[in-house]
DNA sequence: TTCTTCAACTAACAGTTGTTAGTTTTGCTT
DNA sequence: AAGCAAAACTAACAACTGTTAGTTGAAGAA
């Protein structure tokens, strides 16, 4: 149908700008009229094509979450070692980033503005994905690949906040590629982890 | 005198739970009338205390600012190689950060509601203090300490981006301590970046 | 007791917020 | 040319925003 292809495209529109003034300005202080100027139009026009000021923000969010979470399904697939998975899961997750670092900047900066009961179901399914990079370090524990006295929780916390920072500093026009990039990160907080043989 | 200790201390108290409400909702989302809740008296009578809702946040940044700078001033004064300074640099700011996990966390998410001038004072400390520990990591590669192929921009926004999360997912009641916190931080930071000799 | 100072109060302001109802314009399809 | 749906519009709402002006009660100093 022509007109869910139009609609859907203007809503999409819509979205992304307010991605763009949410990551700028910040969910509470990015205002409807801020929104519509954007876009040429009057605030009111807006909610012919959403149905909240929150309804856009859970798009945003949840929409990069399945992203993630298809990435690092596809990783839990292979047949590699578990640090091997871990650097896998890394580049994943940066390249999932780079195909949008405004969603991602809202995604990990604004979600705490979601009301119940979207905040609990985002922050589940968050733990869990988290929970399953954290497999990874413990899986390379036990197979030698890493130090035995680690701490899982800090380790695993530190190697998701230098990702989630990387798209409040990192450029589109930089020289340096998403999956270069993954790999070179993937590197430096993996050798913190590895055995010194 | 009697009169500024008394106001001093009944400001501080407003700043503090001020602290803590821009740290759960965000600065936006904080109302004056939320903050007055919280200390048990109405929103205008808050204005006996303090100038602006915006000077809290002001005082909060700034303050921080302060212990940041003259941490790393600290170590800057010794007479050790650069990957050392580099880690000690880290455990002071891991040690400024425990201090105040709450006006840390303000710091560090809320800076970017200033506004002008101050929001372009507080990012030239910010580039400034940064671009010291750059510096650190610039000099270890100089000496050898540091593999020749590294991206420094990436490895000190890498650094930060891991410091930084910290006061969102450190709780005090955890039983490891700050500086020893800091200690397997800058351990697990630095070891990415060291030569496999 | 009277004076002073602090820290709270009430009342109100002008502006902004997200959102609604109902209407008009625009551009394509028949 | 007529009909239709998408997408814009105007006008308005109730609630909330940061902040001000002026006042009052309490506590300590003179």
């Amino acid at each position: 149908m022509a007109e869910t292809v139009t609609s859907l495209s203007r809503k999409e529109q819509v979205i992304r700008k307010a991605a763009e003034l949410f990551k700028e300005k910040g969910y509470s202080a990015a205002s409807m009229r801020d929104l519509a100027q954007k876009l040429g139009i009057e605030a009111a026009s807006l909610y012919s094509h959403i149905k909240s000021k929150e309804e856009i923000l859970r798009t945003l969010c949840f929409d990069m979450a399945a992203e993630f979470r298809a990435s690092l399904a596809e990783v839990e697939k292979k047949q590699v070692s578990a640090s091997e998975k871990l650097r896998l899961g890394i580049i994943g997750h940066v390249k999932v980033m780079a195909k949008d670092l405004t969603a991602s900047a809202v995604f990990m900066n604004e979600h705490r503005h979601l009301s119940q009961p979207s905040l609990r179901e985002f922050l589940l399914l968050r733990i869990n994905y988290i929970n399953r990079f954290k497999q990874f370090i413990e899986d390379g524990i036990a197979s030698g690949d890493f130090k035995k006295n680690i701490d899982t929780k800090l380790a695993v916390m530190t190697l998701f906040s230098s990702l989630n920072w990387m798209p409040l500093w990192f450029s589109p026009e930089s020289t340096i590629e998403p999956e270069n990039l993954g790999t070179q990160l993937a590197d430096m907080l993996i050798n913190g982890l590895k055995q010194n043989p």
